[in-house]
This record gives C-alpha cells, sequence and structure tokens, in this order.
DNA sequence: ACTGACTCGTAC
DNA sequence: GACGTACGAGTCAGTT
C-alpha cells in the first residue's frame, strides 16, 4: 500500500506568507516569508507522516469552469501582493528540487486535481494525506484512507487532522454532505453567498434533516415562514453553490500513474537554501531528516561552527602594567577591534565586570572592569580611541561608551554597531540579541556566559566563564559586521547608518554620561504638596463613595461608580467599563465624584510618576542620568528610559511646574532650542502641496493661513474656533486620524468634523494624495521609507483583517512623517555635537525630546551657542520649506520658554 | 515574590 | 473601532 501527501501549493504558500513577517528576507532585499514558511511545512509533514508519494498541486492564473459559470467567483479578493507572487515561482523551484511531482492543469484548482489524485487513489485502497487551507477538501474525507490535513490560522507549524469524525464534529455533518451544507451556509472567501438566516448550526440541521438539497427545498413548508421564505428564494443560489463547490474527480490528463517515488535532489535542495540564506539550524535538521525518509543522503552543508577559542590567544592580564601592554598591542591591530562588555546587570546603569577586545587576526584580551578603572589603563585606552586610532566593532557599544565618558575618555573610533546596524535592517519588536544575529547571518554559535544570577556563589569553573563569553562575543562581532555591511549596502542605508546613526551613538553616550542638573528642593516641595493633596482628594473621594475603596484600582472604580452610585457607563474597555479621563469628563454632571476623580487622577499621576519618580533617579551628583535609546522605535526617533525624560509634563500649569526642577549648573544657563512644526513642514514637502509650502514660506501663524484656505476666508477674518479647527486637522494629519477621532477631540458632531476634513482636503488636495500614493506604495513593497531610506516593515498591511490592516495603512503614512522629522533632528543632534566640538566649547548637549534639544551653556558662551546651534538645526537638512527654530534660555527648563 | 496583561496618562 | 510613536505606575491574576 503506498501512502500519498497531496499538496495545495497556492493554499500552503498563501498561508505561510500571511502567517510569517515580511522581514524574514535576504541580505538584498528579497523577501522569502513564503518560501521559508512553505519549506518548512513540507519538511515537517515528510517527517510526521513519511509518505511514499508527494504531489503538489498548483493553481494557473487562467480562469476556470468557476469563473466562467459565476462571474463574480473569488471577486472580491485583493490583488496578490508582489512579494507574494514572485515568491510563487521559487516555491515551485523548491518542490522540484524536493522530487515531488508537481501538476498543475489550466482551466481546474488545485483542489480538483487533488481530489482527482485522491478519488484515484482510494479506488487502489491507497493511504492519502491532502494538505490544504481550503475547507471544500472536506468532501473527500468520505473514506477512513482520507485525511485532511488544515492548516491552522495560527502560524504554520501547527496542522489538525480532519479524518470523517473530526469533519462530523467540526461541521455536524458527514463529509460526503459537506458540499450539500457549505452550498447553504455560503462560502465568503470565495464570494458566493449562502442562505440569509442560515449559518453553520441551521445548514447542519437542514442536511441532517433532509439528506440533500432535494430533500431540503421539498419540505421548505416545514419550516418557520421567514426561513422558509428565505430557503424559496435562495434556492438558485444554492444550487449554484453546490456546482461550484463540488471538485472535480475527473481532471483530464492527472493520473497518479504518472508519479513514482520522490527523486529528492539533496545538492539542488541545498543550494536552493543557500540562495535564500536559510540558515536556521532547526529547518536544516529537519530538511536532512526528510531528504533522509525520503531515500536519498543529505548533502553535507556547513557545519554549526562552535566558536572555538585559542585559549593561547585569550589573555588575560592580572595587573594594570600587563593589561596597559596587552591594550596598547590590541591598538596595534592591523584591522578592525571588536569589543564586548560584560555586565553586571543592566549595560552601562551597573558594575563593569569586564570587556573582551578581538583582533582580526585572532589575539583576544579580557581585561576585568577594576583594572580597566586604574588611571594608567585608562590613559592608554584614551590614547587608542583618539581621532586615528584603530576603529572599533560593537554589538550595543553606547553603555562602554558612556562608562569611559564618566571617566573622561571621550572614544572617537567607533566604527560600528550591529546592533544599530540591525535596528536599521530592520526596526522590529524586540531585542536584537547577538547570539541569534551570529547565529542567523554568521552561521556561528557563541557559548552561554555563566549566567550565574547574582549573589549566588561562584563554584567551581564557573567564573572562569565570564571572561570566555566574551571573547567570543567580542570575537563573533566582527564576524557579524561584515554580512550586516553587505545588507546596508545592498539596501541603501548605508550612508544612513554612517553620517547619522553611528556618530549619534557617541553623541547619545556622552549626554547620558552628562545628564540633567536636578533642583532636587524643588522636587521634593513640589512632592510634598502633591503627596497631601492626594490624601486630602482621597478621603473626599471615599466620602463621595460612602465607602473606602482603592482609587487606583479600575475594577474597584468601576464598582464604586456604576454599581454603588449608579453612574451611566459610556465605553467599554477589554475587561469591563472605561474610567479613562474622556470618559469621566462625560459623566462629570452626574456626581460630585467624578470632579475629584479627575482631579486626583492629574494629581496622582504627578505625584507618582513624576514626584516619586523623578526622585528616585536622581544620582549621587545631582543628576539625572537617562539612557536614550536608539534600536527602539519603529519609525526612527530615539526613546528614553530610566528615567522617561522625553514625557515630563508641560501642556497643563501644576505639571509644567516639573520642568522648574531641571536647572543648568552654577555658573551656566539652559538653551533651549526647539523645532517650529516640524511634521507639518515635512508633510508639506513631501507632499509638495503649493498651499502649505506657500503657507510656511510667508512665516505667518501656520494655523490661521491653513483655517484661512480651508474656510475659504482672509486671514484676518479666521475665528479662533476655526483656527483650532485648523490646528487638529494639522495635528491628525501625520496620525491619519479621521472623522470620528476629530470630533472626540473637537468636541463637536462626527458629521461636521467629517465637512472639515474633507474642506481640508479640498484646499490641500496634494496632501491627500501623498496620503495615498504611501498607502499604496507600502502596500506594493510590504515596508515605507523614509526620505533617508529607513525603511519599516509594516505586515499589517496584507492582514486578512480590516481593522489590522486600517492601523496598517495608518502606520504607513505617519512612518514617512514622523520618521523623515527624526532623521533631520537626528542630523540636528550630530551637527550641534560637532560644532561645540570644533569650536571647542565647553556648553554641553544635555537633553533632545523629539525636535527638541538642551544644551548647558556656562556664562560666556551664549552668543556663539545660540548661533551654532540655531545652525545646525536650520540647515540639517534642506526642504522644500524652511526649518524654523525656536530658542530661549533660562535658568530651568520652564524658564527657558520663549 | 515574580511576571505579564491590562488600564491609564504623560510627551512629541 | 475610530490617532501615530514611546515609557512607566499601578492593579490584578497566574505562576513560582
Amino acid at each position: 500500500m503506498t501512502t500519498w501527501l497531496l499538496v495545495d501549493g497556492n493554499s500552503l504558500t498563501y498561508r505561510a506568507f500571511f502567517a510569517l513577517p515580511t522581514d524574514i528576507a535576504t541580505a538584498s532585499g528579497q523577501v522569502t516569508n513564503a518560501v521559508y514558511g512553505f519549506a518548512s511545512m513540507l519538511v515537517n509533514l515528510v517527517r510526521d507522516h513519511r509518505p511514499d508519494r508527494v504531489v503538489v498541486a498548483f493553481d494557473r492564473p487562467e480562469p476556470t469552469f468557476r469563473h466562467e459559470k459565476v462571474d463574480t467567483y473569488k471577486a472580491q479578493r485583493d490583488e496578490t501582493p508582489d512579494i507574494l507572487v514572485q515568491q510563487m515561482g521559487i516555491v515551485r523551484e523548491l518542490v522540484e528540487a524536493f522530487g515531488a511531482g508537481l501538476v498543475e492543469v489550466p482551466g481546474y484548482e488545485g483542489d480538483d486535481i487533488l481530489a482527482t489524485l485522491a478519488t484515484q487513489a482510494r479506488d487502489r485502497g491507497d493511504d492519502v494525506w491532502i494538505v490544504t487551507g481550503d475547507r471544500d477538501a472536506y468532501q473527500l474525507v468520505e473514506d477512513p484512507h482520507i485525511r485532511v490535513l488544515y492548516t491552522q490560522s495560527r502560524g504554520v507549524s501547527e496542522m489538525k487532522t480532519y479524518d470523517e469524525a473530526a469533519v462530523e464534529e467540526r461541521t455536524g455533518v458527514h463529509p460526503s454532505r459537506y458540499v450539500t451544507y457549505a452550498a447553504l451556509r455560503g462560502d465568503p472567501s470565495d464570494n458566493l453567498p449562502g442562505v440569509p438566516g442560515v449559518g453553520e448550526k441551521k445548514a447542519a440541521k437542514l442536511v441532517n434533516d433532509y439528506a440533500d438539497l432535494d430533500g431540503i427545498f421539498a419540505h421548505v413548508s416545514q419550516q418557520t415562514p421567514k426561513l422558509a421564505e428565505s430557503l424559496a428564494e435562495h434556492e438558485p443560489q444554492v444550487r449554484s453553490n453546490a456546482e461550484m463547490m463540488e471538485l472535480v474527480r475527473d481532471v483530464p490528463g492527472v493520473s497518479l500513474e504518472a508519479f513514482g517515488p520522490p527523486a529528492v535532489d539533496p545538492e539542488a535542495l541545498n543550494q536552493l537554501f543557500t540562495f535564500l540564506e536559510f540558515r536556521s539550524v532547526s529547518l536544516r535538521q529537519r530538511l536532512d531528516e526528510a531528504v533522509t525518509i525520503l531515500g536519498a543522503e543529505p548533502v553535507p552543508t556547513e557545519p554549526v561552527v562552535s566558536v572555538t577559542l585559542d585559549l593561547t590567544n585569550l589573555e588575560q592580564p592580572g595587573t594594570t602594567g600587563v593589561a596597559a601592554a596587552a591594550l596598547a598591542a590590541i591598538g596595534q591591530s592591523p584591522g578592525p577591534v571588536g569589543f564586548a562588555a560584560t555586565w553586571s546587570g543592566d549595560p552601562g546603569r551597573s558594575a563593569l565586570e569586564g570587556v573582551a577586545f578581538a583582533r582580526s587576526d585572532g589575539g583576544i584580551v579580557w581585561v576585568e572592569g577594576e583594572t580597566l578603572a586604574d588611571a594608567a589603563v585608562l590613559s592608554v585606552i584614551d590614547g587608542l580611541v583618539a581621532t586615528g586610532g584603530v576603529p572599533l566593532v560593537a554589538h550595543d557599544a553606547k553603555p562602554w561608551l558612556r562608562w569611559l565618558a564618566e571617566r573622561g575618555v571621550d572614544v572617537r573610533t567607533l566604527a560600528h554597531d550591529t546592533e544599530v546596524a540591525a535596528y536599521l535592517l530592520d526596526p522590529a519588536e524586540g531585542s536584537y540579541d547577538l547570539a541569534s544575529l551570529v547565529l542567523n547571518h554568521v552561521g556561528m554559535e557563541l557559548p552561554e556566559g555563566p549566567g550565574a544570577p547574582v549573589g549566588q556563589l561562584d563554584l567551581g569553573g564557573e567564573s572562569s566563564g565570564r571572561p570566555e563569553a566574551g571573547a567570543a562575543q567580542a570575537a563573533g562581532v566582527l564576524k557579524l559586521w561584515e554580512p550586516l555591511a553587505a545588507a546596508l549596502d545592498a539596501r541603501g542605508l548605508r550612508t544612513l547608518y554612517d553620517e547619522v546613526e553611528m556618530p549619534l551613538v557617541r553623541v547619545l553616550a556622552n549626554m547620558e554620561a552628562v545628564g540633567v542638573g536636578v533642583d532636587a528642593t524643588v522636587l521634593r516641595q513640589l512632592n510634598d504638596d502633591l503627596v497631601a493633596r492626594v490624601d486630602a482628594l482621597t478621603r473626599q473621594i471615599h466620602l463621595d463613595a460612602g465607602e473606602e475603596f482603592n482609587v487606583n484600582s479600575t475594577p474597584q472604580l468601576r464598582t464604586v461608580l456604576f454599581d454603588r452610585l449608579g453612574l451611566t457607563p459610556q465605553r467599554k474597555t477589554k475587561t469591563g467599563f472605561s474610567t479613562d479621563a474622556a470618559t469621566l469628563e462625560r459623566m462629570r454632571d452626574e456626581h460630585p465624584i467624578v470632579e475629584h476623580l479627575l482631579e486626583y487622577r492629574e494629581v496622582e499621576k504627578l505625584r507618582s510618576t513624576y514626584g516619586e519618580g523623578l526622585l528616585a533617579s536622581v544620582a549621587g551628583d545631582g543628576r539625572i542620568h537617562a539612557t536614550f535609546t536608539q534600536t527602539v522605535t519603529r519609525t526612527g526617533r530615539l526613546s528614553s528610559e530610566h528615567p522617561n525624560l522625553h514625557n515630563i509634563p508641560v501642556r497643563s500649569d501644576l505639571g509644567r511646574e516639573f520642568r522648574r526642577a531641571f536647572v543648568a549648573a552654577e555658573g551656566h544657563e539652559l538653551l533651549v532650542a526647539d523645532y517650529n512644526q516640524i511634521e507639518l513642514r515635512v508633510i508639506a514637502h513631501l507632499a509638495e502641496d503649493p498651499g502649505l509650502i506657500a503657507a510656511f514660506e510667508a512665516g505667518t501663524d501656520i494655523h490661521t493661513s491653513t483655517a484661512a484656505r480651508v474656510f475659504a476666508v482672509a486671514d484676518a477674518e479666521v475665528t479662533p474656533a476655526q483656527r483650532a479647527q485648523a490646528k487638529m486637522v494639522s495635528y491628525g494629519l501625520a496620525y491619519g486620524m479621521e472623522a470620528y477621532g476629530l470630533a472626540q477631540r473637537l468636541g463637536i458632531e462626527t458629521g461636521e468634523a467629517q465637512g472639515i476634513l474633507d474642506a481640508y482636503f479640498e484646499a490641500f488636495p496634494s496632501v491627500r494624495n501623498y496620503m495615498d500614493r504611501t498607502v499604496a506604495e507600502a502596500r506594493e513593497r510590504g515596508y515605507t521609507e523614509t526620505l533617508f531610506g529607513r525603511r519599516r516593515q509594516i505586515p499589517e498591511l496584507s492582514n486578512p483583517n480590516f481593522r489590522i490592516r486600517q492601523a496598517g495603512e495608518r502606520q504607513a503614512m505617519n512612518a514617512g512623517i514622523q520618521g523623515l522629522a527624526a532623521d533631520i533632528f537626528k542630523v540636528a543632534l550630530v551637527r550641534i555635537d560637532a560644532a561645540l566640538s570644533a569650536q571647542k566649547l565647553t556648553s554641553r548637549l544635555i537633553l533632545q525630546v523629539h525636535d527638541e534639544v538642551l544644551v548647558e551653556v556656562p556664562d560666556g558662551e551664549h552668543e556663539v551657542a545660540i548661533d551654532l546651534v540655531t545652525d545646525a538645526m536650520t540647515n540639517a537638512f534642506a526642504l522644500r520649506v524652511p526649518l524654523a527654530v525656536n530658542l530661549a534660555t533660562g535658568h530651568s527648563w520652564a524658564d527657558a520658554k520663549a
């Protein structure tokens, strides 16, 4: 008896494409996610079911008899994305290399071919596994020898087996009656509507009561009047559905006899995998297993090599003198030097345990943190990293740069950072783990570090693993840089990387090390006042409620508001009624507790996050040293953590008080400079909208001139309300705001908001055009790109879920705008730092907030610093509109507001 | 005691 | 549902 594996090639490739992210791609940018998923599924199927024969059927591009029968068949389907079409061809190559039968017949779908083969196999008594994502195949499972493997919606690894019992359990009908059932229910994915009012349950009942369509339609009078009418009315539709859904079991020219045992070509498979850059160890192992099952010898591929450290090459100088000499020798390296720092906890914010340095010729040195901190050793390092020194390569270099900056050493020779490179190549969620990158791009396994939890006793050789692990990382990062460099070049990211992101690493490290001065007395006073107010408000709210409860607990608050006090729920969240500020605002008149809650929320937020939070962040030097991360946001912006200095309050009077606590050091002032309307200017540039460009060139108030155009009045005639509306639309543009959102924010009806939006796009048609173009291009390519070449994958654009797809469209619109603004801002940061150095000023960049910089300026440098910052920011990039900058100085951040 | 999901709120 | 990008405080439920 023969076991057949019959695969619906199109269906599986589609499933793989939508289940996997499009950032699975070769270094040159060819997206390979669908091929990867298909390959993975195919090898798993061979491994799990050990077939004697494998046949993959594909659809042909020509219309089938079904299209001729019903001209709306599958008419609602979106066009197949280009990046999927490209992969279809590669999937066929893969099938051929596998030695599987490949069959396609014009005028028929893959499923028809599978049905034909399955029927022939059944007649011979063979075993059949049918693999598909199309439920129509359930009709084939009428025999114990035939089973359908149906792809699960999640991922590509799980498949569910449908035998007769499973089909009955899932649908409620026997496979032989599946077509009747499905014809009644309809199939939205094929654009075949069923009977209104008949869902899965009702369809199953009808089928089981009357066996077939003739039976059902002969007895419509036994149904409720409404259903009877519906059934009668849709009889032609249902009968047509049945014809469409019935799989063809005699596709001409398709015969089992044509397929012999798989003639797997391991060499071709190997080449294909190499070409596709499939380096996953697990996939390779499963492939080899599958090849063996199919009766061939796997081709030995490049083995996964463990870094075998030649310990004679790993120096561990025990004294500062020897360390200094070893480091000096590192500096004589013929090529770049990789380094890897090991920390006791958070990188850059905990103790430095040691740093490993790896030369490209194999020499490696590990130096303990304590040794590095020695003045003599630091001075050697200072010489190494001065301009003209040996180029350094690391993965996440900033923490050690910060550590050195704190000790007066300014690293001028950082050449490459593989984490930054990986981020530019694909700014995805999650971290960029060195070991995974090295494994995927180099095919090399890094050894695990000792990984002993802090405080645990180091027993035996445990602690000796640290230098070796560090050494492997330093060596690994050198190797990793090469493929990443090629990938950056291939994707046109090299200029952005070399001229913006890499110089920025050092700038940020220095900013972190300098930190921002804080007046702890001001902070403490603010906090004390807030604590008192929170106490009073808590007591008042308990009185209002008539009971004590935890006001910070959303569930408890829900009970009080909606059960006990009977307020009107407005909106639901995932877990219950919403109690956020916008919702409370709408219930203001219902009970005095609401007013108190709103005030409590504001004060408690300030107390917990900014009062207690910032106080806890003040370091021993009286300054706050946040960490600015360059590899987090998906648009290219920076982020700030420990603490987040990007969201210090400014909009409310009370919150703004916290900015009084951010102060210049003795003998200094703060210079605060921010871009005026940078995102709107970016929109004007990208959309090339003459109206917006003219408005910015005129230099008059942008919201007034926008309102004038939108409402077709003279500038002088614009009312404050019109200006506010225009302003809100302008802000919402970059986010893809819709009428509903605009209405919420303006407190008007959705219809009115829609009118304003329409008027806006009427006045600035190029803006609408730009947005549409951007989304279309992103959908086509699977990613967006800023003017500087910064890419962002947006897989949501091909998600079958409408809501997710819409979110993807907004992300696409936003990414180009926020991203370009971020690119420009980063250039400005690098230029400001370079200019401060060039002019040998002691002014220091100390903080940045997306479009704003803070510079701590000593007395006497004001004028030159202002000129320099203005110049660096306004000339960072030439847009079609001028880049305007607001500047102000003052003792505190609050004072320095123009 | 730790962890992740959730809600909420702050910034640009 | 309905506005993009972040970080963090606090609660709660589930796990160790």
